[in-house]
DNA sequence: AAGGTACTTAACTTGACAGCTAACTAACCA
DNA sequence: TGGTTAGTTAGCTGTCAAGTTAAGTACCTT
């Protein structure tokens, strides 16, 4: 299923761009033709053609082919890839604390007249 | 607020490593000094020191020190951001297709009859 | 005070990546 | 057929990041 070896490695770095970022951005509103996505930086053509290159090889999007046109289509596959590696590391972190919470609920239980003796 | 001037990009620049992400992945289950964090890995102290570093500089790490040992601490709220900004992007791309079935609800609902016209 | 433990800093090599211009390909248009 | 539009490929340059070893710093132990 992986594109390339390392796949959650290329998303970082794909989304450790800012101009980058700011593609998936505007991908995320809608396809757009690779004129339409290089209008807003001050950034020769084949500089974006790069981004977009970066882009598809860690899957974040996917190209069609219509006439002379190349619309960029966001995967939001690729996107939930990332997402899911955040989340579940997050996830792990918050559970330390439900653990110590119920660690420190289980001593009070125990010893629940420590301070008056 | 920011510790560097783009946070962002240092963040997901320091996720794009997987070294960095097994260190942070280590943290989240809890604080560790740096040998700890090194012993799984096939690289020099001094590679550690410097992933230790880039993780610091981007503030998903914190280090205090207690005697010769420098513990290192997760920091949720930087992968937050990074979280933050996958899912924002996630949200407009999926109410796209919420706009799209809407409007074509719109469109049935406007001409009901047409299948039978 | 001497030696060990836990790191960090310095200095270097190597490789990847961002940006450029110039030249090419492919489709449409007149 | 000849030009225009849309985009990519090639080739170059400068910068930055990852890894190394060797040396330094800081604290504890005896």
């Amino acid at each position: 299923m992986a594109m390339i070896p390392d796949r959650l490695d290329a998303t970082f770095t794909a989304l450790a761009d800012p101009t980058r970022r700011a593609i998936v951005a505007r991908l995320a509103a809608g396809d757009a033709t690779v004129n339409e996505l290089a209008a807003p930086f001050s950034m020769s053509l084949p500089g974006i053609s790069k981004h977009l290159k970066v882009l598809e090889r860690c899957g974040l999007i996917s190209r069609t082919r219509h006439a002379q046109f190349r619309p960029c289509h966001l995967r939001a596959e690729a996107l939930d890839e990332a997402l899911g590696w955040i989340e579940e590391n997050r996830r792990i972190w918050a559970e330390r604390f439900d653990k110590l919470d119920a660690h420190l609920r289980g001593l009070q239980q125990s010893a629940p007249d420590r301070r008056r003796s």
